[in-house]
Formats: C-alpha cells, structure tokens, sequence
DNA sequence: TGTAAAGCACAACGTGCATGGCAATCAACT
DNA sequence: AGTTGATTGCCATGCACGTTGTGCTTTACA
C-alpha cells in the first residue's frame, strides 16, 4: 500500500538513472524502467481500471511475471509511477520557468514574464500527456486510492507547481506589476485561468495566445477599485 | 450505441413524469426512476468501470434482470442517466440564476448580481453531489464514450450553463459593470476562478466567500490599461 | 375470479483479470 | 565450466462481472 515497500528487491525505478555499470544491473534497471515508461503510457492511455497488466506487459517487452517481481502489484505500481512522473513534470515546469524568465528578463519586462510563466503552465500539458492522462484518473477515482498516495502526489506535483508560481507572482508583485493579496491564492486562480484558456470546454485544440493571462492581468473590471 | 434506442420498450425514464395513470405503467415507470435514480448515486460514486450492475440493482431495490428488460446494457444505461442528470442540473442552474438575481435586483446592485452568480454556480457542485461524480468520470473515460454520448451531454450540461452565464455577463457589461470582449470567454474565465475556489487544489471544504468572483471582478493589475 | 403483463429469484455461461508457482533459460561474473 | 541471479513461458487458481434464459410470483384490471 505504501509508496516505497521496505522489503524485496523493489525499488523507484524511474529515480535509478543507473549511469554507471553494466551487467545485471544494468539490464534489471532496464527493465524496471521500461515497466514505468510502458505503466505511465498505459494508465494515462486507458486509465487505472481498463488498465490490465498484461497490456502493460506488452507494452514494455517483459513478461507480467517481471512486472510482479519489481512492484508488489498493480496498484503500487500505479502510485509509484505517478509519483515519478508528478515528480518529473514539477521539476520539468520550474526549470522552464526559470529558463523562459530570464530569457524574457534582458528587457526587465515583467509583463512579458508573467506572459511567460503562464506559456510554461500550458505547454505541460502538451509535454506530458500521458502523465496528465494519469492525473484525470486520480481526479474521478482518488476516494478509491489509499490517501497517502493522494497525499504524496499532491506535494510531488501540483502543490509545488503551484508553489512555485506564487512565488513567481510575488516577485511580480514586489516588482509592481501585480497586486496580490494571498500568493497561494492568486497562484490557484492563474492556473486555473490558463488551464481554463486549453480546455476551451472541452476538447477544442488549444489556443496559443493565453487569453487568460491577459483576463489575470487586465481583470474585467471597468473601474479599478481596492478590495 | 446512440441515445436513444428506436425498438424495444426503451425509453428515458427519468423525463417521464408519470403524473398521469396508474397500473402497471405507472409501476414500470417507478421502477425505471428507481434505476436510474440508483445508477446516478452508484456511478458518481465508485465510477463508471468499479459500478457493477449488481450493485446498481441492489441500491435500486430491483432484479438486474428488469434492468436490462429497461436499458440496453450498461454503457447506455450510463448514457441515458448522464443525459438526464446534466439537464436537470443545467436547468436548476438557470432556474436558481433567476431566483438570486431577482432578489437582488432590487437595488439595482450589479455587484451583487454577478455574485449571485458565482453563488448559484458554487452551489450546483454541492446540490448535486452524484451527478459531479459522474462529470468526474466522463472526463477521464471519454475517450472510452461514444463520442455522442459526450456530444450529448456537453449540449445538455456544461455548454448549456456556459451560455447561460455568457448571457448574463453581456447583460452585466451592458449595464457598465464589465468590460468583456467575448462573452463565452469570459463565461469560461469565470467559471474557472469559480470552481479553482471550491477545490482549493484538492479536497479542502469550500470556502463560502468567493474569491474567484473579487478576482474576475477586480482583476490583479494595478494599473488598468485597455487591451 | 381469470388473465396477461411485468417483475422476480436463481442459475448459468463466457470472459477477463490479478496474482502466484515452477521449472527452464539466459547472461554475466568467478 | 560453474554459479548466481534475473527473466521467461506456461499453467493454475480464484474471483468478479456483463449478460441471458427460465420458470415462478405478483399486480392491476376485465
């Protein structure tokens, strides 16, 4: 039930980069990660309970029974592997953030970064789709997962994304160009603007201008009034 | 496969209100309210795959046989009940918009109206509680759907209280409380600041005062400028 | 009271799936 | 070559579920 077992060769496959050696090793790590790589596609593809393990099996060129020997079952396998992947795409997201900042800094265009912030939240979604695949799962079947799965995936993935957005908010907000009451807040509400701006209600291709960025930024207010 | 079946003594059960007659139709319809009615809690419940069609008929107080001698099979049982589900709650929104917003009309207080707004979308998650569930499940299976039945539902739901909302924001904008360029954008950006504050990312109980509202309403930026 | 429709319990069939056991195989290291 | 450990194919078990068939029972009305 938990995330890391204690007992058995099990382990976070997808964390073992394995760059060194050769050998059984290697190849185990192979393996380990080909199941991930195949469960994380699968379960974002077709979700948890169409999800058998033979197509996962399939999927990574090992038998079900190799797949029973690195995890302790299907759902422990489906927690780790979201766990990675939430892990992934958070750390995916900051480093981009940081990367579009201070590619749009030179100007010292706060706007223009706040442009780009919400440009790193939406291509998540592009970059990673089998993982939000996953995240869609969660959402209709969490009462059916152990809490700490929950619980973990949370601050893995979207607690520290949307922990990082507020502190980019506050920085804007220091920087004058916003104001923000509670960062934590303002952070929900910016993604959810942008993440409003993909869906489009749903299923319409996206739209490369972030329309909700500027909703954010400009609000729909005629008279500008302190709260 | 579609929505509505041609042969057979398939029907909506739930649209037949039945006033009228007693006897076996009378019976039949009841039975068919009680399934569908049963299908919802169960559905939004423990989703589509984990519902059993036992299960439905145990909380049904009914045989499965009479389910099947009612619905085709499970995937349009859920069809049918999703259907009907999202146009009821379609039409309570729309009806409680008009309730709120003649109440507070009175004073000619269009703050007050498109917080009446933002109350009345708040409160469909809460009053409907199984059929939020169901949404839930539909969003992550869609692709497993016919593409009808989301068609469907999307007309009969979500699209419907979008345009209902679009609606109301022009009125609002014309009265010179907004400023909006298009409506149904707007109407999306709105309903996403809404339903971002109940969930709270994720699972923390909703705050009754709507920040999402202040936010749409306000905006973050300091200075307006015009876009 | 008789009749026809609807509902019921029960059982059965076929299928798919998670999971485990076991012996054979394979690849690397001694 | 022998050892070791990972991997595999194959089989088996047990369960849960969708769906259908079959007589028996209820129910409403003539």
């Amino acid at each position: 039930m938990a995330i890391n077992s204690q007992e058995g060769p099990r382990y976070d496959a997808d964390a073992l980069a394995s760059p060194e050696g050769f050998g059984p090793v290697r190849a185990r790590a192979d393996k380990g990660r080909a199941i991930t790589a195949a469960a994380r596609a699968v379960f974002g593809r077709d979700g948890y309970a169409r999800t058998s393990i033979d197509a996962i099996a399939a999927e990574a060129g090992v038998s079900t029974r190799t797949i029973y020997n690195h995890f302790e079952g299907k759902q422990q396998l489906f927690s780790a592997v979201l766990l990675a992947s939430a892990t992934r795409v958070a750390e995916g997201f900051i480093a981009d953030v940081e990367r579009r900042l201070t590619a749009a800094n030179p100007g010292g265009d706060r706007r223009g970064d706040l442009l780009a912030l919400g440009r790193s939240l939406a291509a998540l979604r592009g970059d990673f789709p089998e993982h939000f695949g996953m995240v869609r799962q969660i959402e209709a079947e969490a009462p059916h997962f152990p809490p700490e799965t929950i619980a973990a995936w949370q601050q893995a993935g979207p607690l520290r994304v949307l922990r990082e957005i507020a502190r980019r908010l506050e920085q804007l907000a220091d920087g004058g160009l916003l104001r923000v009451g509670d960062p934590s807040v303002a952070a929900v509400h910016f993604a959810a603007l942008v993440t409003a701006d993909l869906t489009t209600y749903y299923g319409a291709p996206a739209p490369d201008d972030l329309g909700g960025v500027e909703a954010f930024l400009h609000g729909y207010a005629t008279p500008p009034r302190a709260p």
